[in-house]
DNA sequence: TACATATTGGAGTGTTCACTCCAGATCTGC
DNA sequence: GCAGATCTGGAGTGAACACTCCAATATGTA
């Protein structure tokens, strides 16, 4: 749709404007007049470059659901230390993709049945490479127990993300720590021994 | 505002008709025709009753957010079993009020400076009622152990919390004893030899 | 029963919204 | 530097929205 140069820049200045707003004011309290204002456009423009307001929405949407997958490609290398860790990065110094990811997840994904459904897909996803983690490290974890073990991790690292969005005081690192410690004892354990070493 | 029963009759209807449709379409994507329709009652008859739409939506959002805090007078009594199950119960048999509540808390709490400070407050109240507890158990435990292990519990039961609601085959029940276990080892401990007894 | 007051539905109002249209400006390959 | 395509702002459109107004009716009281 976009072929000149100009026409690719503002449709950066466009996304930009539509992340900070969605962001800010959350998906549905965004409106065109708001975007288009922002990035300093008229309406034609926005509709030369797309073909809705849900359009430009649903690219950021999108570009925050895969946010929360760091690195898909590098597989079976990442320790559960690593993926709290990114976990917390992404919720502590993303901006405001993790909020979006949030409101959209939860607030959205309640209601909305489509999203609902992504999200939980995403949610698989993350279970599964917490315990393929859980089982590396640990080899005489039961699948069921990895698994187990993944589901309560990653669900008291949404709540703990959720708090630290809503309080910009809240520590997430120290209590995201003591929640692997807690939640997979025995990894945590090899953690332990191999740091002392 | 009512002072016959009729209007009084009405304003039950409305209620009711708010919350189902709060609870389906979110908070933001409930209109005013929508709820006259679902309540079988004209425009002039709502207003009669009501002075916006938003008090009748913020009545309902009241509710839900009062509802997660069960028996604020009964203190000092229940353990934190007690104070997990209720949760529990909460999110998975409250129907319509438990997805208002996390919709309202995530959804409009990380873009509503309001809703996010009357979420924190709530929650703060909660990790206190849950420090309590552990410390009646295991007064062995330290103010500040048991007010980090408040925090991880709860938000591990946030997380289960979301993915229930997202997921209706998934078994919160069995996730929360597990994270219960694991998060708060002396008090589950104190826990299994009361039940031995 | 008679009267004051509450309740009712729905047509009407003003506002806000996403989106269209288009004349003129700008860009880029040749 | 010309031609043809792309890009531009903003006035204009219709639909959806919350809310008002009011004549007709129902309700409670004495």
């Amino acid at each position: 749709m976009a072929r000149y140069r100009v026409g690719l820049e503002t449709r950066e200045r466009i996304l930009s404007a539509t992340r900070r707003l969605v962001s800010e004011l959350g998906v549905e309290g965004v409106t065109l007049k708001a975007i288009t204002d922002e990035a300093g456009v008229g309406a034609g423009s926005f509709y030369n470059l797309f073909d809705s307001k849900e359009a430009a929405v649903f690219e950021i949407v999108r570009e925050a659901i895969e946010a929360v997958d760091p690195d898909p490609a590098g597989e079976g290398t990442d320790t559960l230390g690593d993926l709290v860790e990114a976990f917390v990065a992404f919720m502590t110094d993303a901006g405001p993709i993790a909020r979006i990811y949030l409101q959209l997840a939860v607030g959205r994904g309640l209601v909305d049945p489509t999203i609902g459904a992504r999200t939980l897909r995403s949610h698989r996803r993350r279970v599964e490479r917490f315990t393929d983690a859980a089982r590396r490290q640990d080899p005489t974890l039961d699948r069921d127990d990895a698994e187990a073990l993944a589901e309560t991790l990653l669900a008291g690292l949404t709540g703990l993300g959720i708090t630290a969005l809503l309080d910009p005081g809240f520590d997430m690192a120290a209590h995201a720590e003591r929640l692997l410690a807690r939640t997979a004892p025995s990894v945590d354990a090899a953690r332990g021994a191999e740091r002392g070493r």
